[in-house]
DNA sequence: GATTAAATGTGACTTTAATCACTTTTTTTT
DNA sequence: AAAAAAAAGTGATTAAAGTCACATTTAATC
């Protein structure tokens, strides 16, 4: 499925275009397939596509002065990656990996930008999908900050939970050192968090599977950090 | 001075405005003084106005569980406050205040949307706008998280040095407990990194006075972390 | 200028989570 | 299925920074 016009999952942005418009999105994006752990775009390398995740679950990644990554951001489909570099920098300021198999198009930055420039109403969209993903960085920054291990770690359980599976039954396809990048800390920290929270019997874990047995005290930890 | 057309310090997206919408922004534009720590916007409260910072210093601050306020980033002159609300809530989402006197205009959100819907050129140039901050934003909680403290101190002391005061004698308007919510630590331990950073000479510290005496030593610092 | 209040500095102590070293389990490869 | 490699778990130890309690300095107010 290659057809924008028909395609599920359009933007809000893409929403807003005339024909033509489609027609030249069309004709300057492509789809591409990717296995887990398949990299989407590579923080350091020449910016000529933005991406936009159609199926599947990617992280957004950022090399640290350890030289190790940080998780910023695990992405649903719907979400646009590298877009913030394309109109400020000629190469990618962060990462992003498909998490699981996932479908990608890749959107010639020239033609994206002239969408841009000639109509209004996709860049107020673009405007406000910007907005409310910069929001959401903030209240990951506070959090990030004020909240212990524990608390970190009742988040993201519940980011899987309810945004990503919809469900208390789900599995996480990250590895322990990725869940380690993503709630800032490390693989055996990330052990012992879990274990604190099944001890008390808020989560049940196996693994990758994960079941989630007491969601208001899960919900209390995460609030209170 | 209250004329839009004349602005000393116009931001790119407004030098995109016809004359007919620069006098649309005029009217909806009211320039208000500050005093040090007064309140910009507030988070929590209805978000009528964008903010946009004239002349003076800001910081950008939100609230966490543990009911203390982290401060997001420093603001100079040229920077729109409380934009990311705008569009996709009625309340803003954090809160801002100046750290010295400073000069604001208060935008009008009906205009300021409507300018958004009918010229791309100004659409365009708020998305580098967020974009750029968005990237500024990743690079710090990347870097929050991986540098100890007098690394992440040595950072804010170039910030000041390099990008607000272009000088290596300056000035930090900032008590120490603001210096440590915007160094995501407390105001002690601020107190002891900057000890630590003068007792190895590469910076004199005199209450808000500041010298940097060996530049290379703290730019290393900074980058190691 | 004295008094009060706010801000900052300092040492002792505690807590949290990182690090290290090693074992066990799971997955992949041959 | 065996061997190798990768991932995950575990206990002991260490380190970094937070907390607490109090002293000192600076600024604000009467």
């Amino acid at each position: 499925m290659e057809n924008c016009e028909f395609c599920k999952i359009r933007s809000k942005a893409v929403e807003t275009l005339t024909q033509d418009e489609v027609q030249l999105l069309q004709e300057n994006c492509a789809e591409v397939d990717l296995v887990a752990d398949e990299n989407i775009i590579k923080e350091g390398s020449l910016s000529s596509h933005i991406a936009y995740l159609k199926e599947g679950l990617a992280k957004i990644h950022k090399k640290g002065v350890k030289g190790t990554d940080q998780i910023l951001k695990i992405v649903q489909p719907g979400s646009y990656i590298g877009i913030q570099t394309v109109l400020t920098s000629k190469v990618h300021q962060y990462s992003a990996s498909a998490v699981e198999n996932s479908k990608v198009c890749y959107i010639d930055i020239t033609s994206f930008k002239q969408l841009l420039s000639t109509n209004a109403a996709f860049a107020k969209e673009l405007v406000i999908y910007l907005c409310q993903d910069e929001l959401s960085y903030f209240n990951r920054f506070v959090n990030v900050h004020q909240k212990q291990l524990d608390g970190r770690m009742a988040d993201t359980l519940l980011f899987f939970a309810d945004e990503i599976n919809k469900s208390r039954i789900f599995t996480i396809p990250l590895k322990r050192y990725d869940l380690a990048a993503l709630i800032c800390s490390t693989r055996e920290s990330v052990t012992r968090a879990l274990k604190d929270l099944s001890d008390i019997g808020t989560i049940k874990v196996n693994g990758n599977s994960f079941e989630i047995l007491n969601y208001e005290l899960l919900k209390k930890i995460s609030e209170k950090g």
